[in-house]
DNA sequence: TGGCCTGAGTGCCGTAGCGCACAGAGCGTG
DNA sequence: CACGCTCTGTGCGCTACGGCACTCAGGCCA
């Protein structure tokens, strides 16, 4: 597999650890590309490799028999799919699913299992990494159950264009109503509101951020509070 | 503060210790009294105690700006509050509030920290009992958005049924509506089918679990994967 | 150039659940 | 015993959203 997104992204997460801990993980990992529509974890099976995203993105999404996914989190290069292999569980604990293509380096369960052993200040990483996870389900929850689509979409976009390192990016409304669990007509009218009024503009599923600032003031406030959660921890 | 609580009801989670880790730990502890509607955690502010509920139950709950409360997951004797020191975070990600009296084991933060230290069995059961929540937060998540109140209702019912030891507990269709995120009267609607139709009956709060495989048909199917995914851990 | 597919706009109707408000019923208390 | 509080039943209008279906526009391919 070819690597086309640029080298100079690194993953937020293993930057901070000590060099030599650091090389001895990345010696066990090797780059991959993420590509859209992929799934990297099945929900209740067991996890083959970890993935450290650089430049893609990837979703964490729940399914419910005979509903559409909905979804709980978002993993960029701030974090790593896989965590739950720290708390000695080798299941994904939900289904993840690449949202955005990029590159990422990954690595082994087994591999990765060992460097847990060896290197504790990866252990402290992940465990805080998981903490910020909880935190984000919990908020995710309660915003996906009592806020409206429009400041939902305004957070979501901004997630996303936080992780996707880019002011353009390909999503069709069809995508977007299901991570957000609602009808594909109920995201096309919340699109057409931020269009409107001009802090996005979107065609044909590519969608451009215009306005950032416009569109954090459009979003619910569960935007910052997850920002707040992770900055605690990193 | 005396406990009433028969004191032959264990927490399931220390139970399977190696006998001297759990002598150790049962050091360092004091029983408590739960009592309905104590706040034992702030989202958010640092954890002071852990609790391992006997038979007793608490709730773990998210708060949203200008909206009700919304329950995000239930812990009885079968679980653990606190358990994200295992993290090596101090801080609560959620409000725990007593939502059944009784009585509970508790530990002061930093020896709870020491007896993680000294005992790998403690410090394998948290790891696996976090994955177990966080299982909870993101099914729970799903099912509040997707599911109606009547078997949302009923899941409920079901799980505070387990927790409780008994098949009559105190209940209001106010508190209700709070852990289920919804109007006051659309428990009371939901409540009257599900008395009609003989599974529960109700007075003034005081709530009776009268046919219990009744409920089980009547809830949503999260009940059931809430309790495969516990079982696939412990 | 014409056909075709995907993405998006739009409308219509049905309904679950909200906000609010009021009434009645059980129970404790002065 | 009467009062008042808490808990529950119930009604009304409203809105967001679901389900469905049809249309139209942009881009791809033959």
């Amino acid at each position: 597999m070819s690597v086309k997104a640029p080298l100079q992204i690194f993953s937020r997460l293993i930057e901070g650890l000590p060099s030599k801990q650091r090389k001895q993980l990345l010696n066990g990992c090797e780059p991959v590309d993420l590509i859209f529509g992929h799934v990297l974890h099945e929900a209740n099976q067991p996890i083959r490799h970890v993935y450290f995203p650089l430049s893609g993105f990837i979703s964490l999404v729940t399914t419910l028999d005979g509903h559409q996914p909905l979804e709980m989190g978002l993993i960029g290069n701030e974090g790593v799919l896989g965590a739950t292999l720290a708390l000695g569980v080798s299941q994904a604990p939900m289904r993840a699913v690449v949202q955005g293509s990029g590159s990422a380096l990954r690595i082994s369960s087994q591999l990765f299992k060992e460097q847990l052993l060896s290197s504790p200040a990866l252990l402290r990483v992940l465990k805080s990494y998981l903490y910020v996870v909880m935190a984000q389900l919990s908020q995710s929850a309660a915003c996906t159950h009592f806020h409206e689509i429009e400041p939902r979409l305004a957070r979501w976009l901004l997630m996303t264009h936080d992780r996707a390192h880019a002011d353009h990016f390909h999503l069709t409304h069809e995508f977007l109503a299901d991570m957000l669990g609602v009808r594909r007509s109920g995201v096309s009218i919340a699109a057409a509101l931020l269009q409107a009024r001009g802090l996005i503009s979107y065609s044909r599923g590519e969608i451009n951020i215009l306005d950032r600032a416009g569109l954090e003031l459009a979003a619910c406030e569960c935007y910052a509070a997850l920002q707040a959660d992770y900055r605690a921890q990193f």
